[in-house]
Formats: C-alpha cells, structure tokens, sequence
DNA sequence: CTCAGTGCAAAGGATTTGCATGCCG
DNA sequence: CGGCATGCAAATCCTTTGCACTGAG
C-alpha cells in the first residue's frame, strides 16, 4: 500500500514533467509518518544538508502535482500535509499555545452536516469544492504545562 | 446597540490600559460594516495618513483585547474581524481564486454535530475552546469570469 | 547533451520594532 | 507631567528568485 502511494506521487509528478526525486521522497515520508501538518523546519530537521530553498521549491511542485497542500496557521507559519486524496478525510486540533496541528477525525454525522451546510451556500451562489474544520483549544501539553505554572504561584 | 459595542471596545481596552482612539475606532467601524475578514491594505484604504505599522499595532492591541480575530489565508495576507463575542457565530466562504472572504451562518444542526465533534476531541486530551469551519471553493464573481473565460476559448 | 533539481546567496513582501513627537488624562 | 498613541524608517521574518553546478535520461 505504500508501495502504491509512492507510485502515485511519481505518477503525478510525471504529468508535471516532473521527477520524484530523493528530496522529494523524504518530504513525503515525512508527512506521512507525521501526525499532522508539519512546518519548514520540521520538514527541514529530518534530513541534513537540505537547502530551505529547494524544499520551499519542492513543496510547490507537490502542492502543484496536488500530493501535498499548504495549511495556513495563525503563527504565520505555513504548515504542509499530504493531499486529502492520498490520505483520509481528517481534521486539526489546533493548539492557540504552541500551535501544533494534530489530525483528527470527525463522526460521519458531522461531515453529513457540513455537506448540508454546502448545499446551503450552493444555493447562495458559491461553489463549494471542501471544507476545512478545525477545533481550536489547548493540547494536552500545552494544558499540563499550564497546571504546573499555576500551582507554582 | 452600536453604542453597547463601542463601550464594550472601549472597556476591554481600558482593562490593558489602552485607549479607545480614533484609529481604532475607524479600524472596529469599518470590521463591523464589513461582510467577511479584512486585509491590511483594505483596513488602511478606509481612511488617508494612517501609517502601516500603527494599524498592525493598533490589531495587535484590538487582539489582546480580544476585540478582534486575525484570520489566517492561504495567500499569506493576515485578514481580522471582529470577535465572535462582539457579533454573531458564523463561518467563512473562502475563494481559493481571488482569496476574499465572505461569512456565512451555518445550520444549528451542524453547530451541534460540531459540538458532540469537540466533546471527543476532549476525551482525547484535547480542550477546546472554538472552532472555525470554511468552505473552500469558488466565489459566484470568480465562477462568473471563469465561464466567461472558458466561452473565449 | 539537455533539462530538471539542487544549493547558495540575494531579493521580495508582509509584519515588527526603535525612536522621536504628539496628545489625552 | 507621564504614558499611551502615532508616524516614519529601519529591521526582521518567512518565502521566493537568480544563478551556476550537478546529475539523470
């Protein structure tokens, strides 16, 4: 099954006349492996002697070839994940604090209604292609954290 | 009923000790008057002589406050709105063409699945405070041009 | 041999900060 | 008067681009 993922991506590539490089493969396995969205420097940590540039470049070509996409973040700091249709359907659990992403998935019952909520706008003129729902707290870290500095005071 | 909102600007900012200057005011008038989140370069073409850098501050003042939102795009350029609190729950239509954004109401049926979603998401280590639902898609002015493009070919 | 891919360094654009001045409380 | 607010300009941060070199087909 990984197999097929990779012959994917080349394939995608490809008609980009593009190749799947080694650099291009370490940025793939790496979101995969990740358990959310990750940034240019967690990208950049994984393997050394990478240029920033060339991932920023190699990550355009993905998002081009529609393996990866660009996750927008409050801290300014643009996040990366594979395409939806590589992966599964998910969601973020978005830390106001450190501002980790973690995927989550959502009861079918919540897409149904989000589909419904479409049609609604649908009908106002605007053509719905996704969706994005994120839910926006503390993470477990960031909550322990914070229990300890206040029973320090 | 404006009045209520402009004291309660004022109140949560005299708590920073921050005042409630005409800059400011001109920044919540135009947010309040708009339909969806506004850019920088659209926040500054409301009134002539306003420096740049005191409207990011002045933001960033209105945001701890927590008068306003930064909303974060795809296209790199911050967008603010008013607080949740300050107007009413609503969700964005984002046009992944020209970027603009338009709020919409969702159905009380999904702010409830959204909800029971956030309920696990909790059980799971996770506290979260709010949440933020877009449909990506495309504007009914872009989808326009578009077709109109397509006719030429 | 050709053209995509890479790394380095410089450029670009959005946002932030330093500093002197203006102004409200 | 003191401290917040403002404008201007310089600085910073993330991201993109130019250029020469390497490597695969």
């Amino acid at each position: 099954m990984s197999g097929d993922l990779h012959a994917t991506v080349a394939g995608r590539l490809r008609r980009l006349d593009q190749r799947y490089t080694p650099n291009r493969r370490e940025v793939v396995l790496s979101l995969l492996s990740a358990g959310g969205p990750l940034t240019i420097p967690e990208l950049l940590g994984a393997g050394p002697g990478r240029a920033q540039s060339s991932l920023y470049r190699n990550l355009a070509v993905l998002e081009d070839a529609g393996v990866v996409h660009r996750v927008p973040t409050a801290d300014g700091v643009a996040r990366y994940e594979l395409s939806e249709d590589l992966t599964d359907h998910h969601h973020h659990l978005v830390c106001r604090q450190c501002g980790t992403v973690e995927d989550f998935a959502a009861p079918a019952a919540l897409e149904r209604a989000v589909d419904r909520a479409a049609a609604a706008a649908e009908a106002a003129g605007f053509s719905p292609e996704s969706h994005r729902l994120d839910l926006v707290g503390v993470c477990a870290r960031c909550r322990s954290r914070g229990e300890r500095a206040k029973k320090r005071e």
